[in-house]
DNA sequence: GCCAACGTTGGC
DNA sequence: GCCAACGTTGGC
């Protein structure tokens, strides 16, 4: 039962800015996803991602890209305040209290990998060569991960399964 | 640092 | 509503 409509995302980031250590050290483990502000990945955000779902932190735009660790959703969407805040770094003036425009999720840590999955280590595989992150030309921030990547993403990677116990648990 | 790919803007 | 210009992303 549990686990029957979770659903699995893949989130860039990058370090410099905001990286899965950061997300470590953050209280509660547990940070808010802000500063998207691209249409499309924005109705994820607001309106698929939800709280339980697995994701999948990607370190972007540095000399290795790679899925360096597991993070679950802990709060479903809700307006990016950073949007309405004239001196934050992503400011959107049309933004406002009765039209956020943008929105986050907040996420939690939820598992290491034993090794970062670079690029090259995703096209070598049969399942991971498929993934969306590795289409040039793909800026997407918040993208859908299969069921079967995301599993296939635990095994390469060397990970635990962040939802198993809680599996286990139900029964 | 380069540059291809993409999303957004704005003139018309 | 078209589309050229522009800014940004992000791998390389």
């Amino acid at each position: 039962m549990v686990g029957q409509n979770r659903r699995y995302w893949l989130m860039k980031s990058e370090p410099q800015c905001f990286s899965f250590e950061d997300l470590k050290k953050a209280p509660g483990r547990t940070n808010c996803w802000d500063g998207v502000r691209n249409f499309q990945a924005r109705n994820f955000l607001r309106d698929e991602v939800q709280i339980g779902d697995g994701v999948l932190f990607y370190h972007s735009n540095i000399s290795e890209p790679a899925i360096v660790g597991l993070a679950k959703v802990v709060r479903a969407g809700y307006p990016d305040h950073t949007a309405l805040d004239p001196r934050a770094e992503h400011f959107d003036p049309r933004a406002g209290d009765a039209n956020p425009i943008w929105y986050m999720v907040d996420v939690a840590y939820a598992g290491d990998l034993a090794r970062p999955l670079t690029r090259d280590d995703l096209r070598r595989h049969p399942v991971l060569a498929g993934m969306d992150v590795l289409r040039k030309g793909n800026r997407l921030s918040v993208q859908p991960v299969t069921e079967t990547q995301w599993f296939a993403v635990l095994e390469v990677g060397g990970a635990l399964d962040p939802f198993a116990e809680e599996q286990r648990g139900k029964t």
